[in-house]
DNA sequence: TGAAATGTTGGGGCG
DNA sequence: ACGCCCCAACATTTC
């Protein structure tokens, strides 16, 4: 049989697999790079990832006596049926990945294979909460995050994870593959190098960042999760991208460590709590994008189509390269250069920065975070857009604009965060590095960072008056609309 | 998963 | 000793 591995790049809990073993018969993994399943394009962040984590599942396949076949083509569909021809195969065990997408996808896969007398069988995965089920009680989508997560723990809980299949006999002579660079995947460029320094793709590497965040900073979450200058997440989001580790094994992994240590305020108390919450976040990302497609291109709320977005080519470019003159939004639009990650808080900041100071519309950054994550996920990153934005369920109010200098003075009180992202920044005391205009000359004459830091491109308190007054224009617009006849 | 403007209160300096 | 004012510090409301 074939499994079609996609976002279940993993043999722990993985339910293709699983299901592939317990079939007992041959199995031949498979990975299709299609443009037609995959929302990411060759060249970003998330390819590199995908690239090396595909090299690791491969070698682990290898232990268990298998390996990963790659293929590469416009639609899963056809390359699928070629595979199954050449190994004489009636059967495909796949997952479902949750974005609008690859739901064309499996349907197109399903006809097509049906139709060559192909039987498919379609596990659920990447997610731990049966999403298409959720409803309130009039049968109604959840319209925001407490509400549905409420549900969720009102749900049935979600499977115990399954270990990894003993082994997994592949037919000899196994079938052709790609490589990994035949795919386009994987390289190793020069802009790579910070990437390399600072993730481990693949399953093991999933495990010893859970291991590590479970050890070390799960216990303090709740308050650190903030602090973009200590490591107070787990930094799990490539990993669950990828589906290196199943969100039940993690959900699993946080709960067992509170059975361990009842009387521990670790991961029994708040702090587990509050990131098995964050892994509630995740799942209404998905659950969102599949009751409303669209939003990935268009707002949620239909007013925002007619909010009046300006053309900031100058604005955007400052923003993209981390020279805004407003250092924590600079500190994270530089990390996410340079590691393809940036801590959630000043996702946040540099997101609104762009919405709202610069007015830029929410879809071009998150065109440009889909590109330099290493975590680039769709369902997430639509959502975090939106609701910075104003546009999504459950979003910010508008006239929620953050104050990039009062945001990295309570989150990074000692300007640690930005002098490591912003070497410019180095001599300045924590009195003035959020605010480097305002530094006395005295100060500012004695940098020992490299080069000068820019000033401000737009005024704080111009730009908030302004964005208020956009989002003033577009009730106007929509109120004149609806009274129109 | 804000920030700024505005309102209220109470301690203390000072005439 | 008394009243006045200033202004932190905190609370409320408005955007």
């Amino acid at each position: 049989m074939v499994a079609w591995l996609r976002h279940d790049l993993r043999l722990r809990d993985n339910p293709v697999l699983q299901a592939a073993a317990e079939e007992g018969r041959t199995v031949v993994p498979v990975f299709v790079w299609s443009p037609e399943d995959h929302a990411w394009a060759e060249g970003g962040a998330s390819s590199w990832w995908l690239g090396h984590s595909l090299k690791s599942l491969d070698s682990a396949l290898r232990k268990k006596g298998s390996a990963l076949v790659m293929r590469r083509g416009w639609s899963p569909a056809a390359e699928l049926l070629d595979l199954c021809r050449e190994v004489g195969s009636d059967r495909v065990v796949y997952a479902r990945v949750w974005e609008p997408r690859a739901i064309a996808a499996d349907g197109r896969v399903e006809r097509a294979l049906s139709r060559e007398g192909i039987s498919a069988r379609v596990m659920g995965g990447q997610v731990l909460f049966p999403l298409e089920e959720l409803r309130n009680k009039s049968g109604g989508v959840f319209k925001t995050f407490s509400s549905f997560f409420r549900a969720c723990g009102q749900a049935q809980p979600p499977a115990e994870p399954a270990a990894a299949p003993a082994s997994l006999p592949a037919p000899r002579p196994l079938p052709a593959t790609l490589t990994v660079e035949q795919l386009g995947l994987a390289p190793d460029l020069e802009w790579t190098a910070g990437l390399r320094a600072t993730w481990e793709p693949g399953e093991k590497g999933a495990w010893r960042r859970l291991e590590r965040f479970l050890e070390y900073a799960v216990a303090e979450y709740e308050v650190e999760r903030d602090r973009p200058d200590h490591e107070g997440t787990s930094r799990l989001s490539p990993h669950l991208r990828f589906g290196e580790i199943s969100p039940a094994d993690v959900w699993y992994a946080v709960l067992d460590a509170r059975q361990a240590a009842p009387d521990d305020e670790g991961a029994a108390g708040p702090g587990g709590l509050a990131f098995l919450r964050q892994l509630g976040w995740r799942e209404y990302s998905y659950y969102v994008l599949l009751h409303h497609p669209h939003t990935l291109e268009r707002p949620l709320r239909p007013e925002f189509e007619a909010f009046p977005w300006q053309d900031d080519p100058d604005g955007l470019e400052a923003w993209r390269l981390g020279c805004t003159g407003y250092p924590l939004v600079d500190a994270g639009m530089r990390q996410l250069r340079q590691t393809g990650w940036m801590h959630n808080r000043v996702r946040m900041v540099a997101a609104s920065f762009l919405v709202k100071h610069l007015l830029v519309p929410w879809q071009v950054g998150a065109e440009w975070f889909l590109d330099t994550l290493v975590d680039a996920d769709p369902a997430n990153n639509t959502q975090g857009w939106q609701w910075t934005a104003g546009s999504g369920t459950d979003a910010a109010p508008y006239f929620r604009i953050f104050n990039p200098v009062l945001q990295g003075q309570r989150f990074d009180p000692n300007g640690a965060y930005i002098t490591r992202y912003v070497p410019e920044l180095e001599g300045l005391s924590p009195r003035f590095v959020h605010r480097p205009w305002e530094a006395p000359a005295d100060e500012r004459m004695q940098p020992r960072g490299s080069g000068a830091y820019p000033a401000p491109v737009i005024d704080h308190i111009f730009a908030r008056e302004r964005a208020l007054s956009a989002f003033a224009e577009m009730k106007g617009r929509v109120g004149s609309t609806a009274a129109s006849p």
